[in-house]
RNA sequence: GGCCUCGUAGGCUAGUGGCAAACCCUCUCGUUUACACCGAGAUGUUGAAGGUUCGAUUCCUUCCGAGGCCACCA
């Protein structure tokens, strides 16, 4: 059977036996996943298969170990890109529908897309319970998403407040400061001349946003500033729109930047809404929400527009002094990339300032893999300057279940039993004056659901699944955004931490870049899979440590490949002469026993790297023990008895091999699941009590044979021979397998005196003679 | 400007206060009773300098280089 085959075959097997289900009534401990749901937009992408494997990694090593492993599969609908998605596919334009028909739309649509997308998962192995999938924009999504709001409106945790927030003029809606990026733009520079008033005297000042200028209510000097001083308390005039405003003395002002001078205006940037509200100053509003300007002469031009037109206007009435090109950081919104404006709109906040201590503190109890991320979080932390704005002006999204009442201005709530509600759908009384109220229509931001996963699904599955989950992975690029606020989330509701440990994964690169669809340097995982294998990419994504961003390498996959056909091989000549289950002989032979030992330790070190979550260290052992260890010693040394050996020789034979065999197959399990279950299936499953190796229980280490492996290093010293031996025959041209005659030390022949025979066996020595080390070809 | 991570073979990565490891590539051999999707071997001033130490690739300091997060962006 072709790999894929025999992949489709197990992923089926596993579907039917339930392998990975949620027992609901199992006594045995939980360990719970706190899933990172995918975005439904396309399919897998490199990123995906390589955080979702890691993750996986870690399931499968818990389930083995005994635990009730809660790990759920949902998917994120309830944002930008799912509107776009389900726009194009059912060509609908989201605005022109009602908030309700567009999410019964998108439920539908999902519904049809989602067992192709999840398909993906499927097939990479990833051990999720499919059973009862979740999507962010579902009923029960919104109704904790809601229920929340409401919690958190009650206990005072969320304020209604008209404020200069973060604008987005291309989706024309508030954003939150986490959805900002850095991009760097070249623009002009120039400084202008304002006059002062009463007086003919001039002042520079630099800006990169002339079209503001109308908006200007101030001008800041530093109170250190000598030169300037004599300006304080006077009155600048504003060119071309020739209104007064203050100059004012503010420490703010950096004498060393521009021309030491600045004007504030409502509102260029986040400096100058604090500086409007310290110096209680009345704010000029001039930019529309769309992006357009509102004041002559430029109405209805856009900013861009204004910009160049007010430049030239400046410049006829010599108002420019000198114009320079700068490169310079503006902060855009991730999802348009337009430069955000700061504009007074009503929205809704968290209070997230007040609580940054304790945010911290909640993080300083949650475990960090790696643990140097948190500092990122305590970073993010420390530089907030803003309440979460949750509330979003776009159509599609969860709805905020309140009403105001139009006489006076009372808020009305949703009633637990009403959600989900959409609140244009329902019509509601103030409870004061009994009048009509209207509805909200502003929807959550998406993160505003999303950081509460944990509690979503645990409400999916009755409650039965505690908070904090054992688990959540997740990568580095959203620990401000989904990490924090699930952290928020839990601390102001229950006041408690979400998850016990959070497992950080890193990027995938290719030629050192990140790989991103924009960058066009994506490699289709599916076509990975096709070629080589689910195990050969998980085996792949086992190769990095933790945390740390990996560079894509064809060649590592292969290497999976390689041990996929290894391990089919080493079972095949396993099982070559084994007809039925080897009984454990009344006496192992030495180099039987040794072996033994040796694979007790990898047990042991494997275990102990798993329980620290460092897959990637538990395969390089194990890895490496099955190939250099297993394969090539210990097969080599066994062949002689398993084809010559008497009855005992070979019983001992067979026992180990069996033994060793499975152990490592378990070992490895988490990490190679298809063929790993594929040889268990062929020739343990008849003999072992569990159908599935999954549900295996973990080998477990002797302390005995460790102490025993202290003492008696014999087996590697054989090795340490052999290699030796080798070497000389390769050095001589030989066959691995040619006649000699060889001449160890005394030294070397009482280190391995116990497998002396073994020795001979698999260098096919004559004999062995006293000396110096030497090897003669007969 | 602040913080974080990383720098190990031609490539990509492990790892450790005591002989530096795996895989891929390249080169040289061998092999066909599990495996040619095979086996054996060869390939290194661990970014630089200094310090701590009997001993540093590992710990500390500085520098150089790469990447990231944040802030500043009049």
């Amino acid at each position: 059977m072709e790999p894929k085959e025999v992949e489709e075959k197990i992923i089926k097997f596993w579907e039917k036996e339930k392998i990975y289900s949620f027992d609901k009534k199992s006594r045995k401990k939980i360990y719970s996943i706190d899933t990172p749901p995918p975005t439904v937009s396309g399919n897998m992408h490199m990123g995906h298969a390589f955080m979702y494997s890691q993750m996986d990694f870690i399931a499968r090593y818990k389930r083995m170990r005994g635990f009730n492993v809660f790990y759920p599969f949902g998917t994120d609908d309830n944002g930008l890109p799912t509107e776009k998605l389900i726009e194009k596919i059912k060509n609908v334009i989201s605005k022109n529908m009602s908030r309700t028909d567009f999410i019964n739309l998108c439920l539908k649509t999902l519904k049809e897309i989602l067992p192709s997308f999840v398909q993906d998962w499927k097939n990479l192995g990833i051990s999720c319970d499919y059973g009862k999938m979740y999507s962010t924009i579902d009923d029960n999504s919104r109704k904790i998403s809601q229920r929340y709001f409401l919690d958190a409106y009650k206990k005072g945790l969320i304020y209604k407040k008209e404020f200069p927030a973060i604008w987005d003029t291309t989706f024309q809606t508030a954003v939150a400061q986490a959805e900002l990026e850095d991009r760097e733009q070249e623009t002009l520079f120039s400084t202008l001349r304002f006059k002062v008033k009463g007086s003919n005297e001039e002042i520079l000042i630099a800006t990169t946003r002339p079209e503001l200028l109308g908006a200007c209510v101030a001008v800041f000097i530093n109170p250190n500033d000598k030169k300037n001083k004599k300006l304080a308390g006077k009155k600048a005039i504003v060119p071309i729109f020739n209104h007064e405003v203050p100059i004012i003395e503010d420490k703010s002002a950096d004498m060393e930047k521009g021309t030491g001078i600045l004007m504030i205006c409502s509102y260029g940037d986040k400096y100058d809404v604090d500086a409007v509200i310290r110096h209680k100053l009345i704010p000029r509003i001039i930019i529309n929400k769309d992006g357009t300007l509102n004041i002559n002469p430029y109405k209805g031009l856009s900013i861009k527009k204004a910009r160049e037109k007010i430049l030239e206007d400046l410049k006829n009435k010599d108002l420019v002094k000198e114009q320079k090109k700068i490169k310079h950081f503006v902060n855009v919104y991730e999802k348009s990339g337009t430069e955000i404006e700061f504009i007074p709109t009503i929205q809704w906040f968290v209070k997230i300032l007040d609580f940054k201590k304790d945010f911290i503190n909640q993080a300083k109890k949650i475990n960090w893999l790696p643990n140097h991320m948190i500092k990122r979080y305590e970073n993010w932390v420390n530089g907030l300057d803003w309440d979460w704005i949750i509330s979003r002006e776009r159509h599609f999204g969860v709805p905020i279940p309140i009403w105001y009442c139009e006489e006076c201005n009372e808020i009305v709530l949703a009633n637990e039993s009403e959600l989900p509600v959409d609140p244009t759908n329902i019509s509601k009384k103030c409870k004061k004056c009994k009048k009509k109220a209207t509805p909200e229509t502003k929807v959550l931001d998406t993160w505003a659901t999303s950081s509460l996963t944990p509690q979503i699904v645990s409400h999916l599955y009755e409650n039965k699944i505690k908070i904090p989950y054992s688990l959540r992975p997740q990568g580095h690029d959203i620990i401000r955004t989904w990490a924090f606020y699930t952290i928020v989330r839990s601390f102001l509701h229950e006041k408690t931490i979400p998850w016990k440990n959070i497992f950080i994964t890193g990027n995938v690169t290719l030629k050192g870049e990140k790989m991103s669809k924009s960058k066009g340097n994506v490699v289709d995982p599916q076509t990975i899979l096709k070629k080589y294998g689910a195990d050969a990419l998980r085996y792949w994504a086992a190769s990095s440590k933790l945390g740390d961003d990996v560079e894509y390498q064809e060649n590592d996959v292969i290497a999976g490949k390689k041990l996929v056909t290894k391990m089919l091989n080493a079972s095949k000549f396993v099982f070559m002469n084994l007809k039925k289950k080897p009984k454990k002989p009344k006496k192992l032979e030495k180099v039987d026993d040794l072996f033994l030992d040796e694979l007790n330790n990898v047990v042991s070190t494997s275990t102990i790297r798993f329980e620290d979550y460092n897959y990637s260290r538990a395969k390089f052992n194990v890895d490496e023990f099955f190939w250099k260890n297993f394969c090539d010693k210990y097969l080599e040394i066994v062949k002689w008895r398993v084809y010559n050996g008497n009855k005992e020789e070979k019983e001992s034979a067979f026992y180990t091999l069996y033994h060793s065999l499975l152990t490592i197959l378990k070992l490895m399990a988490p990490i190679v699941p298809f063929v790993t279950e594929e040889v268990y299936q062929t020739y343990f499953e008849k003999y072992e009590k569990d159908k599935s190796i999954h549900i295996s229980d973990w080998p477990k280490s002797d302390k005995k044979r460790r102490e025993k492996l202290q003492k008696n290093r014999a087996y590697y010293e054989l090795g340490l021979i052999i290699d030796k031996i080798r070497q000389e025959k390769t050095k001589a041209q030989k066959s691995m397998n040619s006649e000699i005659i060889l001449t160890l030390t005394k030294e070397d022949k009482s280190k391995i005196k116990e497998l002396i025979d073994d020795l001979k066996h698999v260098t096919n020595a004559r004999e062995i003679k006293d000396g110096e080390f030497k090897i003669e070809f007969t």
